[in-house]
DNA sequence: TACCAAAATTAACCTGCGTTATCACGAGTA
DNA sequence: TACTCGTGATAACGCAGGTTAATTTTGGTA
């Protein structure tokens, strides 16, 4: 039950059942974090990792002027650092957005599911290489979209990944996000993030009250962004092939 | 001797002898490529992986107007796309900046390795999540500092990685790129690129004529960028600890 | 040497977003 | 009811960087 979001939606990197119960039976502890809490800091040596169960987390890199960009934000089912076990030390911090549960997996516990199960360590690394893709995708959003475009694309992906979660119906979700946040992840100011807002709803895109995200048209929403979920890797519903990863066999094709 | 900058200076992951022999001959052809040719387009299907041995190369996305975005530049000792092996497809283009000479390695071939000599995989792992680390840095980049700033940011980072290569002495490094390739970098008009770089040069931060980039104080430089080297996980001169990946063993701590 | 294409440079103008400041609103709570 | 405190909303003003359009420099080559 802890982990039975994680990579749910993944063609080919899907865990099995003993796979997931091999990393539930990981976990060394469970517990509920407040919010706006920092819980891990770039260089510190970490030996454990933190999976989210619910609420959302961000991570974040700090200017000299203590001014916020996220790299990432994180909702229920996420991984949250699990880039942290090949790497053993974070280049950025790990912090809670709302009220977090989360499950702490222990890497030395990580270590000893792969060697049992090898055909895990694939999907794991699978996992990190999402982070990245998404990664790419926010460069994308802060290089080449002007300040409508950068929120209408973070808000499309956002409803992506919680519609795959079973959090979103794809029209509304609730999102523990203020418009400070929205402002730290697109890289603008808080008052312009404001005028954006209000330039989605005079539009009919978006509207954004009190935690809840009401997508009429997400189409419309995602043209505006420039948006395309192809980089989140999510199991194609039209049918298309996406390879699995040829781990210790010798690929089919 | 195709691969002997790969993560050399990645204390805990640089490849053994034995490791790096059987990469290199897994090495399924050797080729040099025209500068300036997409050599991967996002959503194809791949079976090899490009390792980098002479010239640059990127990474981009483009926008609905065919304006790229580059998320990632490689230099000599750089495996360009390594994630294609788990992913099977890419969410980006990959191409030439410069001649390029590449190494490729068929996938088939990297799941023999990693079969055959266990150890290779979290370093294989590792070196997709530097990658990936940099995504993050250039994120911070892009997000909150001014024009200025990125392109110190991004001259210092390349000075950085040049040095870890054998390719910069500290002050002075062959970069084949034009102030075009600066503003997919950074987000910026080549307009304002070149406004920068006489700031840059005004001020004595750096000199970036012909394919030469000189840069008198690369301590001035990289403060003027807010960079810090600490995301490119290098050996730590000052003898800093840095975790191995506790892959297949008990970890000692 | 002259020629050409690619790249760099510069100028004039304009706009999107930052900055600063103030005000409004709702949820607690006393 | 009033008094916070956190968050959202707006307005006025300025500037960093975009846009457009020449012009100059550079490197290659005939």
């Amino acid at each position: 039950m802890i982990m039975e979001r994680f990579l749910r939606n993944n063609r080919g990197h899907a865990l099995t059942q003993e796979e997931r119960k091999a990393l539930e039976s990981a976990v060394s502890e469970i517990k509920t974090l407040a919010p706006r809490k920092t819980i891990v800091r770039a260089r510190e040596i970490l030996h454990q990792s933190t999976f989210l169960m619910e609420g959302t987390m961000s991570r974040y890199i700090d200017d000299t002027n203590g001014v916020r960009q996220l790299v990432a934000i994180h909702f229920a089912g996420d991984f949250v650092d699990l880039h942290a076990y090949p790497l053993g030390i974070l280049d950025h911090d790990v912090a809670t957005t709302t009220e977090a549960t989360v499950a702490i997996i222990p890497h030395a516990a990580l270590g000893k599911i792969i060697r049992d199960l090898p055909q895990i360590a694939p999907k794991l690394w699978f996992a990190t290489l999402i982070d990245a893709a998404i990664h790419r995708a926010w460069l994308f959003r802060l290089g080449r979209l002007d300040a409508v475009g950068r929120v209408a694309h973070f808000l499309s992906e956002t409803n992506a990944r919680l519609m795959s979660a079973g959090l979103s119906n794809g029209h509304r979700y609730a999102l523990g996000l203020r418009q400070t946040d929205l402002a730290e992840i697109c890289g603008l100011t808080t008052v312009h993030v404001n005028r954006v807002m209000r330039k989605l709803r005079e539009d009919g895109l978006c509207e954004f009250r009190s935690s809840w995200v009401d997508i009429p048209e997400p189409a419309r929403l995602a043209a505006r962004g420039q948006f395309d979920p192809h980089y989140l890797y999510f199991v194609d519903e039209r049918g298309g092939s996406q390879r699995t990863c040829p781990w210790g066999r010798e690929p089919a094709d």
